[in-house]
DNA sequence: GCCTGGATTGTCT
DNA sequence: GACAATCCAGGCA
């Protein structure tokens, strides 16, 4: 799989693929791939925040933190939460519109052994939430503002051709306290559960 | 300068 | 199913 990422039939988005809002860009992610810390992962859920949106970062407008998500689109935003973990989201729509993809849960394609070991070693729900696919992929906060739309970035996203899926499963956001009825979060529906 | 809440996860019962 | 862990950003005085 590694050599195929590095062949002309797996090519990195384009900028123009993240320049629409993000609840149009994020169920067109599903299905693609991330290459992050020598591994390639599927995108099987994401998130889509907008500025008006009270459970976003970028709702209180711009700050020293959320800064990337109001750059140019095709950018990583990388966070921490809780104390302990990250999370990695993509930048989307126009500059200034403060608006991203939360990237929730990924497969691994390649690398599935290594990103075993980053998660110490267990085998199962190695990447199915947000903290956990950042200790997979070993994104951390030296990511934080990386174009994803370039093949030499530290992390970048790939088409490979595999199509989006047909029914992607559409549902309210979760672990938010705010706007927790809006149907922003779309999964991949044959990966639920184990990742 | 202090206080509070958080886009989560892992462990224990 | 419930809860503790853990620490930073942002709000407020």
């Amino acid at each position: 799989m590694w050599s195929a990422i590095c062949s002309a039939d797996v090519r990195a988005l384009s900028r123009r693929w993240f320049a629409a809002d993000a609840p149009v860009v994020a169920p067109t992610l599903l299905g693609k791939l991330v290459v992050a810390g020598g591994c390639i992962a599927r995108i099987t859920e994401v998130e889509a925040y907008m500025p008006e949106d009270p459970a976003s970062h970028s709702f209180r407008g711009l700050t020293a933190r959320n800064t990337v998500m109001f750059g140019a689109p095709g950018h990583l935003y990388v966070y921490f939460t809780y104390g302990m973990h990250y999370c990695a989201n993509v930048t989307t729509g126009a500059i200034g519109s403060g608006q991203a993809v939360l990237l929730r849960a990924v497969t691994p394609v390649s690398g599935r052994d290594v990103m075993v070991a980053r998660r110490n070693g267990r085998e199962r729900h190695i990447a199915d939430g947000p903290g956990k696919l950042c200790q997979a992929l070993a994104i951390g906060p030296l990511d934080n503002g990386v174009d994803v739309c370039h093949r030499g970035s530290a992390v970048w996203l790939a088409d490979d051709g595999t199509p989006p899926p047909e029914a992607a499963i559409v549902t309210p956001r979760i672990g938010i306290r705010h706007a927790v009825d809006v149907p922003w979060r779309w999964l991949a529906p044959s990966t639920t559960g184990e990742a």
